[in-house]
DNA sequence: AACATATATGTAACCGTTTACACATTTAAG
DNA sequence: CTTAAATGTGTAAACGGTTACATATATGTT
């Protein structure tokens, strides 16, 4: 391994000098400037980080935290953190958290114990006071919070707009599929999605689930045809859920979007891709990851942040799970 | 920060006997063992990582370099090697390479400047060289090598079964659809299946794709059926590919799979709730992650190494874009 | 010419660990 | 009872950077 101390002896100078000129502060002079970057390309020297971070106690590592990536709503979270995280020369230490405390726990403990400069969690856990005490910037992202910075998406806004946009097409039955309880952007799905229809005089099931797994999720769908067979629409808790549900319907020999018509919720990059492909509420998950990189870099840099909470609005897709609306209507 | 120090002081030891305490390492009286790790509970202390790492010259990190998370294929092969690793204590430092030989040179750069114990890459760039002169392990995965330790799945027996699945279920007129070029997985795919036609009595066609990403996906697939209309079987890249081409056909109304077979590659989680769901030869992602970790911790500990590349094997996964085999025939 | 200021560079302390080495005390062996 | 080995603990030097401080020279100002 290359040190400082070597590329100080090659060029003459002394390591203070050699620093000052890697990190273009303080005075020096052109011509040794010229020589030690000489010695530096000559010995391919890069500074070593980790001796930077300890001296700083700041690293340029960034912690991110998420559910499970396994699941096709995170990667576009993660990638929008990367390409974002990366511009600022900020790196990514990764961690799955499957929502489980301890793991949850354990990884801020390595991000800590590593000198990450910043945090970002997308983990909907309960124990927040894991965050409480924490000396590290912090963003939540895809998770509501009032006392911390966060970015997410207009979670109940998307359910009243799914709930207003299956009336609309002519849905007289809807199941309403409800997330897991402790995930809070499922639980402001359905609230928004309540509201509507208890305001409305549309008859309205709600089918509890408990997770957002492929297998379990068809599971839920077998159940909801045999327990409430004569739906004619489906709000379902996400995109993953929504899909099982159209595969399910499909099975039966339900026409769809005639009799039975779905939304779902995230618009992850497959829903485009099923057939009928599956009309959603978007998340902007990329956007989203680039909000929360964009918002800790600030807060990083000690700059003014204007809104300590940002919300990204969600849009209905109308794709093919569901009817035209009529116009004349 | 509670340091080290801290704890010395408050048990009436030096940091020495401390350090000791902690690592489990030389002689250290039961008594002042306990004194000890009362201070550590006390103080909450927590070992600093950094300063650890740099006295070693190893930290518990351990870089994964990907081409893209957003790929489907790639949050399997993560969480493998995330699950892993976590077992041995090791941490992920992540990167997305979009096979950009510039990008991938700078994630290695940080990760040695980082210290990391090791790197699993599963990159496809020419620029080998990059490796050449590490002095880290490095672990390829999902890309054969020779002259490194990787873990992959029998890319070329994939091409094969696929090519004799779709033969003796009756497709007469098949398109190969042909991975990107520098994919090396996709050339194995490619080869395995033309050696099977090449040397069968059945027409076929041989379309060359450039990518993987979703959007081209849907105009190879237009494309495909523009220029090859009678086409009766297509041998998919990968999965992403095979959704769309089983998209566009259903868009054409072609039957599925009496008019048309297709069979896909990698069984990404979402080919299962397609529907028709796709039938597909598998690759086992989540397990050639752990594979790979498994092989890179065996390195890391100097253990002996038997087999330098493991090959994983593929297996055919029968679903309903392909016909029952005819068992009389 | 005298003095202040800007420029240029080096020395050494520091960041929080680990560990080589020294030293003291106990225990075991003959 | 002597001596060797085992046990227990502390001091200080690393690890590879950054920076406060000291010092020296160059430049500018009156």
């Amino acid at each position: 391994m290359v040190t400082i101390r070597d590329v100080a002896k090659k060029s003459g100078v002394s390591v203070a000098t050699v620093s000052r000129v890697l990190n273009a502060n303080g005075y020096v002079h052109e011509d040794t400037r010229k020589k030690v970057m000489a010695a530096v390309d000559e010995l391919k020297y890069s500074p070593n980080e980790v001796a930077r971070s300890l001296y700083k106690k700041k690293s340029k590592l960034v912690g991110l935290l998420l559910p499970d990536i396994t699941n096709p709503f995170f990667p576009q979270l993660a990638r929008g953190v990367e390409d974002e995280m990366q511009k600022g020369g900020y790196r990514i230490l990764f961690g799955n958290s499957d929502e489980n405390a301890e793991k949850e726990l354990d990884y801020l403990n390595t991000f800590i114990q590593n000198n990450v400069v910043g945090i970002i969690s997308a983990t909907n856990n309960k124990a927040k006071n894991n965050y409480r005490d924490l000396s590290i910037p912090v963003v939540f992202l895809d998770r509501t919070s009032t006392d911390y910075p966060s970015v997410y998406a207009d979670g109940k806004e998307g359910g009243r707009i799914a709930a207003e946009e299956i009336v609309k097409r002519g849905s007289k039955r809807i199941t309403i599929l409800k997330g897991p309880a402790h995930i809070q952007p499922a639980q402001d799905r359905f609230q928004g999605a309540l509201e509507v229809l208890s305001q409305s005089n549309i008859d309205f099931h709600v089918m509890s689930t408990t997770s957002f797994a492929f297998e379990d999720a068809e599971k839920w769908a077998k159940e909801l045809f045999a327990t409430y067979p004569d739906t004619d629409g489906v709000l379902a808790s996400n995109d993953i859920v929504a899909t099982a549900v159209l595969h399910e319907a499909l099975r039966l020999g339900k026409s769809i979007p005639v009799e039975l018509q779905i939304i779902g919720f995230d618009d992850i990059p497959q829903s485009s891709l099923l057939f009928p492909s599956l009309s959603t509420i978007r998340q902007p998950a990329y956007e989203m990851g680039k909000e929360a990189a964009q918002l800790l870099v600030k807060i990083i840099n000690q700059e003014k942040i204007h809104q300590q909470q940002v919300q990204l609005p969600v849009t209905f897709i109308d794709r093919n799970t569901t009817r035209k609306v009529d116009t004349n209507g």
